[in-house]
DNA sequence: TGTACATCAGTGAACGCGCGTTCACTGATGTAC
DNA sequence: TGTACATCAGTGAACGCGCGTTCACTGATGTAC
């Protein structure tokens, strides 16, 4: 066919998908240009319509499969259960309000990172998003019931899932947007949540 | 002097910071253009400069006074006290995690609204939403202390107050982000929040 | 297995559009005399 | 108090720029015979 085989075509189609999951997380999906991301992908620009309709195309794809790497990592630290530091879930919470996560130069967990791109963009871009939401609070859900078993029902486990969500997205959202001019606030911040998100 | 009076102009000047409050509230400081945000404020575009030397100074200004606006509201509940409902703080939790106030066209709570948009603008952007943000854990810390006289330290209370802010922007940011696909998700994590908030 | 050729991913220039910003112009205001 | 005039907010066209998207072209691939 074309002067590339039909692998490399994947890949670079692969190479497009990482390069805006990561650029789209970390400056939002309107201040990233195609040219820009398709040069991070190592192609140039005009290619781009190759491998996808429209931008928000890309977006769709790009906040799925960065959903799907994120739940990845959240079920890898799930699955080594509890250690000497204590229940799975406080490694989670200790690992998503670290310093390290907020300042990833990947944008790091895309609930955080894309929660106001995902209401401003279209219904595709934010069913993408919403899904990956209930990802995280079923994963929450489910190690809270393990945890707790016997203890709680689960309804009571799917409440904590989101009221442990909705305080990671809350406390790394503030501490990201007063980081540059408030450094101590925004370690505040996620010192205090880190300390008491699973209270 | 020019065809208007001084008090036209200040009046004009005013219009333009309170329409742009409004819009990059909820629309996104990069969503709205000049001339759209000038013909809200009842003036063509090209008028924008005899005000503002650029967007940005525009968007420093109009993250000021949405704040100011909101904190004077939330002094306002704080200082009518406890009723029948119950202490201050409940009703401060209600209202802010409403559907209404998920809703409102202008936006609502720059804590929350602005959120993103503080940590990818200049850092007199950034710098006047850090302050909105440390005006709020202010009065939060307040009124925790004056509700729990003598049972928490002042340091408890602070504590509070950053749990309590990051609970209340991670809520209504996610219940925005999911809003239109999944209206159920969003009204579950509204009324979750809303019942535990305070916990 | 060898060869001719249709396919189509990649290239980079170009398109139309909307953005932030600038500018020449208008004309009522408010000052100077 | 009356009058001449400098000021400058408002107007709307224009500018330059970068964006998403389109297009003519290239040339290695992989298929058809």
């Amino acid at each position: 066919m074309p002067r590339i085989t039909r692998e490399d075509k994947a890949r670079n189609r692969q190479h497009i998908v990482e390069a805006a999951g990561r650029m789209f997380r970390s400056q939002g999906v309107d201040a990233v240009g195609i040219a820009e991301l398709m040069k991070e992908a190592g192609l140039t620009h005009g290619g781009f319509y190759n491998h996808f309709a429209s931008k928000g195309d890309l977006a769709v794809e790009a906040c799925g499969a960065s959903f799907q790497a994120s739940l990845g990592s959240l079920d890898h630290i799930l699955g080594e259960g509890a250690d000497l530091t204590g229940p799975a879930l406080k490694r989670v919470v200790d690992n998503y309000l670290s310093a390290a996560h907020r300042d990833a130069s990947d944008g790091g967990c895309p609930s955080a990172s894309l929660v106001t791109d995902a209401g401003r963009h279209s219904d595709t871009v934010q069913s993408a998003y919403a899904a990956g939401v209930e990802g995280y609070l079923t994963g929450f859900a489910e190690e809270f019931a393990r945890e707790h078993e016997g203890e709680i029902t689960s309804q009571e486990a799917r409440e904590r899932a989101v009221l442990l969500l909705s305080r990671l997205v809350g406390a790394m959202a503030l501490a990201r947007a007063v980081s540059h001019v408030q450094p101590e606030l925004s370690d505040e911040i996620l010192r205090t949540c880190r300390a008491h998100a699973l209270d």
